[in-house]
DNA sequence: TTTTACTTCTGACATTTGTAAAAAACAAAC
DNA sequence: GTTTGTTTTTTACAAATGTCAGAAGTAAAA
């Protein structure tokens, strides 16, 4: 099983989560400048997490249905975070603060070791979206993110995609012609 | 102090450094699809880690004095790694292997601490490259690493800094003269 | 269902960046 | 100090991608 989700299973177990909040669609979860160390988990709907540099919107990644998200920069330092979350459709989610998140991680060697499996598989995957950011053909950056993440190409409007995958979105309509 | 230079300190501490190894300019120290589970401490020199995709080198980080330095999937995964690892001048290197390191590492809490913090920075350290490689513009490509990593710009040949910023070198060069 | 808003596609055009080959500058080796 | 190898710059040119504006398609709201 993976970490992630054993972690969620025993935050479920455990009764950890707060408040559920819902979200319409493009309505801000946060916005740049904000301190927001919570992790959220998606019950249902999308969402994106994008960074505006130089006034264009470049979306670092989605959000569905059982994954965490996080302003994981605000997480990790406490410090304001550069990052917009945004609901791309009606969405729900459950929250927990960092402070009760932290000292149940930090309750048993068991979840110690969790979390550093967690941040070791988030470097592995950063990694791959390095080699993703790396990759000169437009055509070939949307092969690969489409064979890693098929699911990512149905719910998520192609202007986004398009931002993820560092082209516009006539770039991408021009791919997908051919 | 940063946690990689306690980690650094204490690895000196309890003396367990194995081999050194020595490379001439252009020597690779490994090359794709070993399997690399160490870890290197750059004494003198420096040494460039790439990936080829698609017949094109992508420069993923440098190493210099005092740099650990390592094939991070290798590492975490304990599986072939990708990765070359090239000299880019006459470098020497101190060794740990992997086994050493892990249990050096489980061996008390704080350095399990240290661990942990290592692994934050790095996941924050490629989020701001993520950042880097999404910005469209090479000039701004070029003055964000700049600024964040004067140093880089000194002792590595224009074309290694190019192909990090993903651009040819021909561009590197039109961006310096302007 | 009808209307409205949003997203995708299309084509003409501009701009940027890459390609290739050669010259110039620089560094290393003899 | 001369030669040799390497890196950087320069130029002309080609190709790819972005820009813009409008049309078409699709989804959401009334």
């Amino acid at each position: 099983m993976n970490p992630i989700n054993f972690l969620i299973e025993k935050l479920n177990q455990n009764d950890l989560w707060m408040d559920e909040i819902h979200l319409e669609r493009n309505e801000y979860l946060k916005v740049k400048g904000s301190i927001d160390t919570n992790i959220y988990l998606v019950i249902t709907g999308s969402l994106r997490i994008f960074v505006i540099d130089e006034d264009e919107e470049h979306t670092i990644r989605f959000g569905y249905k059982n994954n965490l998200i996080t302003a994981l920069d605000s997480f990790l330092t406490e410090k304001p975070s550069d990052f917009y979350i945004q609901a791309l459709k009606s969405t729900s989610l459950k929250v927990i603060d960092s402070k009760t998140f932290k000292s149940f991680i930090s309750s048993s060697e068991k979840l110690q070791t969790i979390w550093v499996q967690i941040l070791e598989s988030f470097v592995l995957q950063q990694m791959e979206r390095e080699r993703d950011l790396l990759t000169s053909s437009p055509i070939i950056r949307y092969q690969r993110v489409l064979k890693r993440s098929p699911q990512v190409f149905q719910e998520i409007p192609n202007k986004y995609i398009a931002s993820y995958l560092r082209m516009t979105p006539e770039t991408l309509s021009r791919i997908k012609k051919s």
